[in-house]
DNA sequence: TCTGATCAATCGTAAAATTCGATTAATCTA
DNA sequence: TAGATTAATCGAATTTTACGATTGATCAGA
């Protein structure tokens, strides 16, 4: 049988690893500096090589340490995994559960559902974060979210996802625009139009383009919006039309404007909101009923003005 | 930061879970039956669960047990693969490696190439075992196996690959056959034949049909042999004709037999061997470097007799 | 129904490890 | 050069871990 490094040990080494300083790292161990450095020669001296380097002031991770560091990480979120498991297993709706949300989905999603999430799961503790679709991944794959509500399909393997919408593209434009008489708009429809969308890297972006069939490459930055609000304003004040999916009308984002919405029509207009989390995590039971939930809340509503 | 169980508790589970039986696994994990005892007994407090059934002389894991020693055996292994990496990273050629090799290749393979293997890496203790495919991936998964010799392609993910080898294949008749006379034998050749193949489970029964571009269906089991041998001499007593692999005949398995032996024709008359290993290995450097020291001994000889 | 055997849990004690605070040695900054 | 910062080291206190012996429960066979 092999000799082991312990969990603590590896715990120190990520810590310094992702510090580059032992005192921080201590701190954030919560033990003192010389245990830490103890725990990390102990280390060293099991695995027979070097991990770090100690040189003038500074502490930097040998390549070797850097691979291990790595490893160590993986391993110490599997140890976690291990625990939620076991949590879970006996309450799955309880405990803190970090939810990362995409931009286009939270401002829209979080005040509709949340009263109901907290009757339903009043044990659950949900910690919320917003961010756009490859940040939030990034984090849900380091550990630090538990489970992530996204638009499908999204690229990425080692996670599993159940749908929780469909959200419908309703074309928003300005008074008066030739659009605005018809009862829907076809992908075809929107080709000539100035079409305004979301910067880069929103995921919405690329989804409202894919619903009208349209490439985005051409588009120029001028016609991007930072958010769902901005780009509607900008239709407002004639600059062109838009694509929002329909939970942004049911909050009410056009309240007060002047401006028309007509549904999206096409083969499938609408994007798909899916709830995701690690294929290793232990609280699959937990993220299902979530789901399921978050599902019943976002059921389709009478149809917005 | 989180709670978590030691490794040295979980392998305690792990040995318990895997024999229902204290003092057995306390035994495999060389401490005494009262320390693995309290060991269960602490990680059962820590996850605040039962994780064994204890009933009238006989332990039996929960379904919770199960699960959680499944993730603690991952868990093990993934430290097992830190510590190899750290190892591997010093010396790619040292220590021990236990490696699984098919049994149409073993045989052949093996007194070829060990020798040269012992030279090249004196310190690199190797522990050989012989099953097929499927057991084989199972145990490389399993973490009983670092790598694995077997013809390429095969149903796993997870498992990294290097091609070592393309293994031709001969067709081989009894003396005066309609074939012998030829330079090669072509796949259409074969259907009509009354073709011996080993039994269902060695790869080479499959990659030798679909050389031959033939489903092994309608085959019946009265023409399945249990090796190589064994169909070698099925044919010599004028049963069929067979396929070989080169490697075979080049080990001289046709000696002193009655039979006639030619090349295989067409698009892809070979097999491919392979080297495998699982993707979160630590010793890759090691297996690229096996990988290249088998390719060279089995680099292809003047054609066989 | 007894008897001996088997098995996991428990207990008390010895050994080993982990941890901490204080100190040291080295390096950098003012 | 003095002071500050940082990681390593040391010694002592504490905690953890392990062991052997024992207990209590269950089972098989007489």
């Amino acid at each position: 049988m092999k000799v082991l490094p312990t969990l603590r040990q590896l715990r120190y080494l990520v810590a310094v690893v992702e510090r580059c300083h032992f005192g921080q790292a201590a701190e954030a161990c919560l033990v003192s500096q010389s245990t830490l450095s103890a725990g990390i020669q102990e280390l060293e001296e099991l695995l027979g090589a070097p991990l770090l380097e100690r040189t003038k002031r500074s502490v930097v991770p040998t390549p070797l340490g850097r691979e291990i560091a790595a490893r160590a990480k993986a391993l110490l979120t599997g140890a976690e995994e291990l625990v939620d498991a076991a949590q879970a297993a006996k309450e799955p709706m309880a405990g803190p559960l970090h939810l990362g949300v995409i931009p286009t989905v939270g401002p829209f999603l979080v005040p509709r559902a949340m009263p109901a999430l907290r009757a339903a799961f009043p044990a659950l503790k949900l910690y919320l974060r917003e961010d756009q679709t490859v940040r939030l991944l990034a984090q849900l794959n380091a550990g630090e979210l538990d489970t992530v509500v996204l638009a499908l399909p999204f690229p990425t393997e080692d996670v599993e996802t159940l749908e929780i919408a469909r959200d419908r593209f309703w074309v928003v434009c300005p008074p008066g625009h030739r659009l605005c008489s018809a009862q829907a708009a076809s992908a075809a429809d929107m080709a000539p139009e100035d079409l305004l969308l979301l910067e880069d890297g929103h995921c919405l972006r690329d989804h409202a383009l894919a619903a009208c069939a349209l490439e985005g490459g051409r588009r120029s930055a001028a016609f991007q919006g930072t958010s769902l609000h901005t780009l509607v304003q900008m239709v407002a004040n004639g600059l062109g039309v838009t694509l929002l999916p329909e939970m942004a009308l049911e909050a009410g984002i056009l309240r007060g404007l002047e401006v028309s919405a007509l549904p999206l029509s096409g083969e499938a207009p609408w994007r798909r909101i899916g709830l995701a989390w690690r294929r290793s995590s232990g609280r699959k039971e937990t993220f299902r009923r979530l789901a399921a939930a978050l599902q019943a809340e976002m059921e389709p509503r009478p149809p917005p003005g």
